[in-house]
DNA sequence: CGGGATCCCATTCGATACTG
DNA sequence: CAGTATCGAATGGGATCCCG
């Protein structure tokens, strides 16, 4: 899902819905999965990957800036050869953990698993 | 987004992360709306449609069929001429609202508002 | 009134090859 | 090691037409 606006009608009355902006951060396919990774500890790229076995290197990363601009990951570069970059949950990352969590347990508690 | 499956390597370990599964069911572009504007009371189809501007029947349609086979939304359908169906929220749908609550919260309170 | 069926389009995902 | 670039495939949204 694009980052969707949810518009009254053209030039009216635009306005964002609060839950739908929550939604579009964590809407990409690996983004929740990287954050549950991430909220223990940092990790690097090939650890993340190592994690998520069907992923693509192309894929995570393109997840991973996402959730940079979106202020949620903090990438660390460090400059050595070969390279290495580490990845961690900002302080607004750690603070949607609750959320995380919660949604955890009400997919535990209410959904049988299918 | 489709209904994905977090799986380790095919055949081996297949396991479903559970914040994934509620996220998969809130994933459709309009469904957190359509719950949030069930939330207070039933409405009918047409009514949904109004709170909606900018959405198509046919996608209307769609959106609350699968909430109904996620068992979020019950459809009442009155037979009536012309027809009358109403929407609102099953016991599981209900259950959701604090989350959705929390989205809103969360980001009201961390998220500047672009 | 409340849909279903169809077709089209944008976005996103994913595989592959290449690189500092 | 940690990417970038490119391209094709899949998914989901939207418009339009038809129907009981």
């Amino acid at each position: 899902m694009a980052r969707s606006w949810f518009t009254q009608p053209p030039e009216e009355h635009k306005e964002v819905c609060p839950v739908t902006q929550t939604q579009d951060i964590i809407a990409g396919k690996w983004k929740i999965i990287i954050l549950w990774h991430l909220s223990t500890k940092t990790r690097r790229f090939n650890e993340l990957q190592r994690l998520l076995p069907n992923i693509s290197k192309g894929i995570l990363t393109r997840q991973l800036r996402e959730l940079e601009e979106d202020q949620m990951v903090h990438r660390e570069v460090y400059k050595e050869v070969p390279p290495k970059v580490e990845y961690s949950l900002t302080p607004l990352g750690k603070s949607f953990l609750p959320i995380l969590h919660s949604m955890g347990e009400w997919s535990k508690k209410y959904l049988k698993s299918k």
